[in-house]
RNA sequence: GGGCGCAUAGCUCAGCUGGUUAGAGCGCUGCGUUGACAUCGCAGAGGUUCAUUGGUUCGAAUCCAAUUGCGCCCA
C-alpha cells in the first residue's frame, strides 16, 4: 500500500466497480423490503453547488446504509427543466447575438432550448457521479420527458375538472423584465432606502387628510383613503370623500383593519391595482381597480400624457415634483424597507392585476395539514412542523401560470363557442360542440406545479406501474429549508390528492451553507465554493464526510475549508491504520489474515474486550443517530472511536502482540480483534466515506467485491455486557494512569528515550498485574518492575490504581502539582458540599449519589498522592 | 406586525430526555524523525462556568420568563 491515500487514483476505480455491480439499480421484483427516495431534481442545466453536495451526500449515505441493512433501495434521480432560469439564459444568449425570442419565433426558440438541454443536460449528473452517488441512473427522469408531461396534464385536468383550478384576474407579483407572474415564494426581498412622502389630500366640504406613501406615483390609481377603525383622529372624516390632486377624481375615506394607525399618519392611500394589501382593502370595500402601470413597468395613464409611458421608478420623481408644485407635498422622510425583487432577473417586482390560473388551496390544504399533524409525515428537525402548519393553514390560492415560452403549456383550450376545457392529449375539436377552431392557452405552468408531482410521477403515475406500486410512497425527502413551501408542501398536497397518501414519511431539512463570513454564498458575488474543486483537492470522501458532519442539526453552517481538510486527514488516518495492519499480518498478497481465526472469547486480552465493547457501543450509537437523521452525531462518533480509541490507543496497545515473536494465541487474539474492529468501523463509515472504506476493506480477509454487498454491523444481544463490561472500566483506568505518567515525564523534562522504574499496585482485580505491566510498557517508555516493593518515587493515581514512578521531578511538574492541588481542593469542596446536602442525597437518584461519592473518592486519592509526591520531592531536595 | 432559530475556548461548532473537574476540530506553545501515518505522535495554554437578568429545582450550559444582540421565515 502507498504511504498515503490518493483519492484521485482510487475514486474512478470504485465508481466503475459500483457501476459494474449495478449498485444503484433497484429491482422491483425482489422480496426485500423497499426503501425509496426521490432525489430533489436539480436544474438540468445547472452546476452542482455545495448545497446539492450536502443534501445528496446525506441521501446517498441513507441509501448505502439501507442497502447494507437488506433493503431494496430505489433512489430515483432526475432533473428539472427550470423554465424561468433556462429561458433567461437563452434570452441572454439571444441578446448577445443581437436578436430576441420574438424575432426568432416559438419553434426556433424551442430548438435553441433543446440544443441547450442537449449540450448541458448530462453535466450535473456527471458531477454527482464524482461524489460517488449511487442513484438509480437507469430510472433518471426529466420533467420535460413525454411520460412526465402526461402526468402533468393528467394532474391538471383532474384538478380542473374537479373545479380546483380556475382562471381569473387577481393581483400578482409581476416581473416587468420576465413579463410574467411570479409566485409569492419566488420573491427575493432586499432592503431599499427610499423616501416616505407625505401628501395632503383635500377633503370635500373642507379640511384635509395627510397620507404617507413610498410609492407616490401610484396615487394616480388611488381608489380610497383608509384609516384604522375607530381612529379618533379621523373619526369625523370617515364616509366623506377626498378630491385627488392631479387626477381630480373623488374617492371615499373608509375604515379598514389592515391600516396600522401608528405608521405614517395613520391614513393610507389605497391603490388596489398596484399593492397587495390595498388590493384586499379594495375587495373588502368594493373599490374600483384602477390600473396605472403597464406590464412593462411604465406608467399607463393616457389621460395624463405628461406621465404616460414613463418608467415607474422615474415617474416617482416626476410625480413627486408635480405634487410639490401643486402644494400637495407636506414632507419627505428617509425610509428603509424591504422591496420584492424577481429572484431570477433581479428586477423590482411590480404588483399588478392580471388574469392568471389559480389552484384553489382551501380544500386541498386540509389533508395536507392532517398528514403532518397526525405524524404520517415528520419533519427533522421537528420544529419545521410548526413552520409548515402555520403556512399551510394560512395558505392562499396558488398562481400556477407563467407568461413565458419555456415549460409545460397549460393544457386548456377554448372553442369559438366559448367552451373551455382541459385535456391530456391535445384535441382537434371541442368535445362539447365539435368546433374545430380551438384556441390554446399560451401560458405555461409554474415549474413547481410539475415538480410537485415528483415523488409519484417519477415512478410512472398516472399509469399503474410496478415501480409505483413498489416504491411509492417514498421514505424520505431530504432538502433545503428554503423550498419547504415552494416544493415540499406542494408535493404533500398533490401527493395526497392524487395518490391518497403522503409522498414521504420523513422530511429532512439540511443546513444552509453560508460563506465563511456568514453571508449567503452566491455565484455572482464570487464567494461560492465549487464542490468539484473541493473533491479535486481533498477527495470526495472528505467532502462527503464534511457534508454529513454539518448537514444536519438544524443550524446554518459557515463554510471553512479546514473542516474538509480534517476529514481528508481522517481518510489518510484510516488508510495508514489499515496499512499498518496489512504490514503486520500480510498473507503475502497485500491482504491481512489473522494467524488463527478461531480465537475463543476466553483468549481475548483486556484491551481486546475494551475495544470490542466500544465497537458494540458505536454500532448502537450510529444506528440511533441515523434513525434520528442526526448525521453530525454519527460522524463525530465514528471519527472519535476510529481515530482515538482504535488508532491512538488500541493499535498502540497491541503493537507488541503483533510481532512475529509474540505468543501465538495472544497474537491471534489481537489480530482478530483488530481486524474485526477495523471491519466494523469501515462498514459503519462506508455510507459517509465510500471510497476509502471500500479500498481498505479490500485488504481485510474475506472481502466482498463491495461493502455495499456486506451486511450492516449488528450487535449480538448481550455481547457488550457479557464480553467486556468489567474490563472496559479497568482498561480506561489504566489509560488514565498512562496519561498521568506521560504528563509527569513531560513536565519533569524526561528525555524521550530515558527509562525509569515504575511499580503498579491496586486496581480492579479483573486485570492481573502482568496484564497491566504489559500495557503500560506498550504505551509509555518505562521499566515496569515486578511486585517487589520500591522505596520512594513519585506516586501517580488514577481511580483505584496507583503507580510509584522513580524519577526526579522537574520545575514544571512542581508547578503543575501545586496548580492541580488547588484545583482539587475546590473540586473536593464542591462535591463534599453536594453530599452534605440532605436535599441531594434524599432526592437525587441513588446511582447519581453513588457516582458522586465515587468521584469524591477519586479526587481524594489523587490529592493524597499529590501531597505525598510533594513531600517526597522536598525530602529529595534536602538530600 | 407575527413566527422560528442562534448567542459555549482566538476561530468554526458539539453538548439528546437537567447531575461531567464543560468538550471537539482548526489555530497557538513545547517536545518528538527507533518501521502505520509529520495529512503524524505526546503534552500544554486558552472558557470571570456556557449573552444578560430573574424563576423552577436538592441540582441548570441544559427547563421557563423577560431583556439585549444577530440571522432567517411569514406578513
Amino acid at each position: 500500500m502507498d504511504k498515503a491515500f490518493d483519492p484521485r487514483a482510487l475514486e474512478p476505480v470504485w465508481r466503475a466497480r459500483w457501476d459494474q455491480l449495478r449498485i444503484g439499480i433497484a429491482d422491483p421484483q425482489s422480496d426485500r423490503p423497499k426503501y425509496s427516495i426521490g432525489l430533489p431534481p436539480p436544474n438540468i442545466t445547472g452546476v452542482l453547488h455545495l448545497g446539492h453536495a450536502m443534501g445528496f451526500s446525506i441521501q446517498d449515505a441513507l441509501a448505502r446504509n439501507r442497502r447494507m441493512c437488506g433493503y431494496e433501495v430505489e433512489w430515483c434521480p432526475g432533473t428539472d427543466h427550470a423554465a424561468i432560469a433556462t429561458q433567461n439564459v437563452i434570452e441572454r444568449q439571444l441578446a448577445a447575438e443581437g436578436t430576441t425570442k420574438e424575432q426568432l419565433g416559438r419553434p426556433m426558440f424551442k430548438a435553441r432550448v433543446d440544443a441547450w438541454y442537449e449540450e448541458y443536460g448530462g453535466r450535473i449528473f456527471e458531477q454527482m457521479r464524482r461524489l460517488g452517488f449511487t442513484c438509480d441512473w437507469s430510472r433518471a427522469r426529466f420533467t420535460l420527458d413525454e411520460a412526465y408531461v402526461r402526468a402533468i396534464r393528467t394532474a391538471f385536468k383532474c384538478l380542473f375538472d374537479d373545479g380546483l383550478i380556475y382562471r381569473g384576474p387577481r393581483i400578482v407579483n409581476w416581473c416587468p423584465r420576465c413579463l410574467s407572474a411570479i409566485s409569492d415564494e419566488e420573491i427575493d426581498w432586499q432592503e431599499h432606502s427610499d423616501s416616505l412622502v407625505y401628501l395632503r389630500y383635500p377633503v370635500d366640504g373642507g379640511g384635509e387628510i395627510v397620507v404617507a406613501t413610498v410609492r407616490p406615483e401610484t396615487m394616480l390609481g388611488d381608489a380610497a383613503v383608509a384609516v384604522a377603525p375607530g381612529d379618533p383622529r379621523y373619526r369625523d372624516l370617515v364616509g366623506r370623500t377626498v378630491r385627488l390632486p392631479l387626477t381630480g377624481r373623488t374617492v371615499p375615506i373608509v375604515e379598514d383593519q389592515a391600516v396600522q394607525p401608528e405608521f405614517g399618519t395613520g391614513a393610507l392611500k389605497v391603490t388596489p391595482a398596484h399593492d397587495p394589501t390595498d388590493y384586499e382593502i379594495g375587495e373588502r370595500h368594493r373599490l374600483p381597480m384602477i390600473t396605472v402601470i403597464a406590464p412593462d413597468g411604465t406608467m399607463d395613464v393616457p389621460d395624463l400624457p405628461q406621465f404616460d409611458g414613463i418608467p415607474a421608478a422615474q415617474a416617482r420623481l416626476v410625480i413627486t415634483e408635480a405634487l410639490r408644485q401643486a402644494g400637495v407635498l407636506v414632507k419627505e422622510e428617509e425610509y428603509t424597507h424591504e422591496v420584492g425583487h424577481c429572484d431570477r432577473s433581479g428586477d423590482v417586482l411590480e404588483p399588478l392585476i392580471s388574469a392568471q390560473w389559480w389552484v384553489r388551496m382551501g380544500e386541498l390544504s386540509q389533508p395536507a395539514i392532517a398528514a403532518i399533524s397526525d405524524g404520517h409525515t415528520r419533519f427533522h428537525p421537528s420544529r419545521y412542523t410548526d413552520v409548515y402548519l402555520a403556512w399551510m393553514s394560512g395558505i392562499r390560492d396558488w398562481c400556477i401560470s407563467r407568461q413565458i415560452w419555456l415549460g409545460h403549456a397549460i393544457p386548456v383550450s377554448t372553442c369559438a363557442n366559448g367552451h373551455t376545457f382541459a385535456w391530456i392529449d391535445q384535441p382537434a375539436e371541442c368535445p362539447a360542440c365539435g368546433d374545430a377552431h380551438l384556441e390554446h392557452d399560451t401560458d405555461v405552468l409554474d415549474t413547481w406545479f410539475s415538480s410537485g408531482l415528483w415523488p409519484f410521477a417519477i415512478f410512472g403515475w398516472p399509469e399503474d406501474t410496478a415501480d409505483l406500486a413498489r416504491f411509492y410512497p417514498t421514505d424520505v425527502c431530504v432538502t433545503a429549508r428554503d423550498i419547504i413551501f415552494l416544493w415540499v408542501a406542494r408535493m404533500i398536497v398533490l401527493g395526497l390528492r392524487f395518490t391518497g397518501r403522503s409522498p414521504f414519511a420523513h422530511v429532512v431539512i439540511t443546513s444552509t451553507v453560508q460563506a465563511a463570513d456568514g453571508t449567503r454564498m452566491n455565484k455572482s458575488k464570487g464567494n461560492a465554493v465549487d464542490p468539484l474543486v473541493m473533491i479535486e483537492e481533498h477527495g470526495a470522501d472528505a467532502v462527503r464526510a464534511w457534508a454529513a458532519s454539518v448537514g444536519t442539526g438544524g443550524q446554518d453552517v459557515r463554510f471553512h475549508r479546514q473542516r474538509i481538510e480534517s476529514y481528508q486527514r481522517f481518510a489518510n488516518k484510516i488508510w495508514n491504520a489499515t496499512r499498518f495492519l496489512v504490514a503486520r499480518l500480510d498473507n503475502g498478497e497485500g491482504v491481512m489474515s489473522a494467524p488463527d481465526d478461531s480465537v475463543g472469547i476466553d483468549e481475548l486480552e483486556p484491551e481486546d474486550r475494551w475495544m470490542l465493547s466500544q465497537v458494540a457501543e458505536t454500532v448502537e450509537a450510529v444506528d440511533a443517530s441515523l434513525a434520528g437523521y442526526r448525521f453530525h452525531e454519527a460522524m463525530d462518533r465514528l471519527y472519535e472511536v476510529t481515530w482515538h480509541s482504535f488508532c491512538d490507543w488500541y493499535v498502540e496497545m497491541i503493537k507488541p502482540r503483533l510481532r512475529d515473536d509474540a505468543p501465538a494465541t495472544s497474537r491471534a487474539a489481537a489480530a482478530q480483534t483488530a481486524i474485526t474492529t477495523l471491519d466494523v468501523l469501515l462498514r459503519l463509515l462506508h455510507p459517509f466515506m465510500p471510497f476509502i472504506t471500500e479500498e481498505c476493506a479490500q485488504r481485510l480477509p474475506g472481502a466482498a467485491p463491495s461493502l455495499q454487498l456486506r451486511d450492516w454491523p449488528q450487535v449480538a444481544p448481550g455481547w457488550r455486557e457479557g464480553l467486556a463490561a468489567p474490563h472496559r472500566a479497568a482498561v480506561d483506568e489504566l489509560l488514565q494512569l498512562v496519561q498521568r505518567i506521560r504528563i509527569l515525564r513531560n513536565d519533569s523534562g524526561v528525555a524521550p528515550g530515558e527509562r525509569h522504574r515504575l511499580q503498579l499496585s491496586g486496581g480492579d482485580p479483573v486485570m492481573t498485574g502482568a496484564e497491566r505491566r504489559r500495557l503500560v510498557t506498550a504505551l509509555v517508555l518505562v521499566e515496569v518492575e515486578d511486585d517487589a516493593v520500591l522505596d520512594g518515587g513519585v506516586t501517580v493515581v488514577a481511580g483505584g490504581l496507583e503507580a510509584r514512578y522513580h524519577l526526579m521531578i522537574g520545575d514544571r511538574e512542581r508547578e503543575r502539582a501545586q496548580r492541580r492541588l488547588t484545583e482539587l481542593e475546590q473540586v473536593i469542596a464542591t462535591i463534599q458540599a453536594r453530599l452534605a446536602n440532605p436535599g441531594f442525597t434524599g432526592k437525587a437518584k441513588p446511582e447519581v449519589v453513588a457516582e458522586t461519592r465515587r468521584r469524591l473518592d477519586e479526587a481524594l486519592r489523587e490529592q493524597r498522592a499529590l501531597r505525598a509526591q510533594i513531600r517526597e520531592d522536598e525530602k529529595d531536595a534536602r538530600r
